[in-house]
DNA sequence: CTCCTGGACGGTAACGTTTCCAAAGTTTAC
DNA sequence: GTAAACTTTGGAAACGTTACCGTCCAGGAG
């Protein structure tokens, strides 16, 4: 079959024309009910005071016309924010976004929300424009896995707001998260445990999360009297798996390499893991959220790992009695835990 | 650290009490500029007509006073369609799904739109029930990975509407999808040059693309002079790992195994994988989509893959042409080409 | 100098809904 | 039987924008 064939019209079936047919509304139903304009309105929100007898008259209408309200409209009217929240986040691809995005989706949809996915350059400019715009479409609340930068643009937003995965600065929201440091200590006790002295962390550029694993990273040596060598905390000049392929390679040149690997992400574990195959030594090694596929791989691998999909789930809802005014306390700090899932790669001895 | 912290308001900065500030509106500015409103709409819109002293005076006073078109207000209008178009598809988490969003998102970013995504249960009275919703918040176009059933309902939607992956029943509209046939043919052609007579595929019960990637591998094989072993043709009765791992384990403890296993699916390709972990045959696999790792697990996995992105940028950017009404002709089929990636599983011999 | 043309601008009517107010109808209380 | 209170209903205003239709002014042609 030829590249990119493109059949026109092939479809056997055909139907009535496409009719653009006006889409009926309010007054057309109540013309056909033969009531005010009003009382569809009252039908059409729960129909408390409406008798009965009118409330089905009108119904039967909107049956009939296959009336369906106008949410446009709808959220004109001040007050009426509209009934949909906007998620702005990095590369859908990566499954750890992708499963913020379902869990808040799921969350959303039972409070007949719908969900505005902002586009989503990787640059903060691009990040702030495509806000803005959200902003413009008057949803009723804002959930942002924040770039780093200035946001306290967001203060006139006019709708409430919550950080997903790391705080931003210039603004003080809700913020939900998992509890970097620690995760980062599990996994760095975990590596001390099994006699590691030399372990080598991985950090992607994005300020917050990063540093906190660090700290963790840090904290853990401190705490086993290891003194940290400098030259094992590599800050890649990009997220990628390309990057960490890099990196892991240049370490087990060196003539003293690390005998265990801390990937502060899960895009840096799978490039850790490719370098890997081509080096003699075997090194442990523990990721920092887990991801598909983690138990079927050669040495099966080690992660620090946390409830994404929970993490999703809470900023909606947080989000959603924000825009309900149902939670009126200050911002809150909600962070998730992290724990251990022990595969192999992580308990690998050192030499 | 305990499980699922809760602080209070720990944030050590404070900020300025969130205002609440009503936003302010074109008739704001046009008092500020000491001009009419339709001269802000104007400049707003492009400015074209509008002297270019005045238009500075305009844009000034929507700096000084932060304002942002209302896109609800402007959606009103009648045939300005707002700019957002709606995606209506499966799980977020399966990377097939992720990477369409996020291609889409990309192509509509550029134009200026937003994309609304629809909760996605998935019954097809929910996906209905999701769609009528985003209709009704007068999207420009629908991007819909179709359940199965009947979507004549669409009809009446009065906007353009772009099936991705398959068609649907009921309504005559383009379609973007990948080449489910000649993909099954292509897997099944390889697995029969290897030699394997006793070949079995894989199918989740999504109709039309199983269904197509069926006739491939049955095409493959009439054309091999290679009679079907009905009783290899597995249909699944779920669409995910855990079924193919059964539904495979149950295919290797028989009698008269298959050599070769034909997984028309993702997640069902993971899901064999899984099953012949535990297993002293060593069956050719291939797959049907690419999947992350595929080229690291301990045998490399032949799959055939197509160009997901492709699909997704392809339907956004038809969709958006329709919007637009640059597009006029007749609904079209198009349809990318599949490719085979030899990786090693897929070359296994029989025996 | 007058008339006309055309560009620049101001004002107003929609768009479809919700909300409020008043009118009409119905029941309850005395 | 009447007044009061409540329920049901109709109608109009408003939300913030765009589109259209005038008006006004400047400048060119006659």
């Amino acid at each position: 079959m030829p590249r990119g064939e493109r059949e026109v019209n092939p479809v056997s079936e055909t139907f009535p024309k496409d009719v653009e047919s006006a889409r009926p509304t309010m007054i057309d139903v109540a013309k056909r009910a033969g009531v005010g304009l009003g009382t569809v309105s009252r039908v059409v929100n729960g129909g408390a005071g409406v008798r009965d007898e009118t409330a089905l008259r009108v119904r039967t209408a909107i049956d009939e016309l296959g009336f369906q309200r106008n949410e446009v409209a709808r959220a004109l009217r001040p007050g009426k924010k509209s009934s949909s929240l906007a998620l702005v986040l990095g590369d859908l691809t990566n499954p750890f976004y992708a499963t913020i995005a379902k869990a808040s989706l799921e969350v959303a949809g039972q409070d007949g929300f719908a969900v505005v996915l902002g586009s989503v350059d990787e640059d903060p400019e691009g990040e702030r424009r495509a806000i803005q715009e959200l902003i413009g479409r008057q949803v009723a609340g804002l959930m942002i896995v924040p770039d780093q930068g200035d946001h306290s643009f967001l203060r006139s937003a006019g709708v409430p707001v919550v950080f997903v995965d790391r705080p931003a600065h210039g603004i003080d929201a809700d913020i939900v998260m998992v509890d970097n440091e620690g995760g980062g200590k599990l996994a760095t006790d975990h590596l001390l445990q099994q006699g590691h002295r030399r372990i080598a962390i991985l950090l992607a550029p994005s300020y917050y999360t990063t540093g906190r694993r660090l700290r963790g990273y840090r904290r853990a040596c401190r705490a086993a009297g290891v003194e940290v060598d400098e030259s094992l905390v590599v800050q890649l000049p990009e997220g990628t798996a390309e990057a960490a392929e890099k990196a892991t390679r240049e370490l087990m040149h060196r003539p003293d390499p690390p005998t265990a690997l801390f990937a502060s992400t899960n895009f840096l574990t799978e490039g850790v893991l490719r370098a890997l195959r081509e080096v003699d030594a075997e090194p442990a090694v523990v990721g920092f959220d887990d991801f598909r596929l983690a138990d079927m791989l050669p040495t099966p691998v080690t992660v620090v790992a946390s409830d994404i999909a929970e993490l999703g789930r809470t900023a909606a809802r947080l989000l959603l009695n924000r825009a309900a005014k149902t939670e009126t306390r200050p911002p809150q700090r909600i962070v998730l835990p992290c724990e251990l899932i022990q595969r192999g790669s992580g308990e690998r001895p050192p030499g």
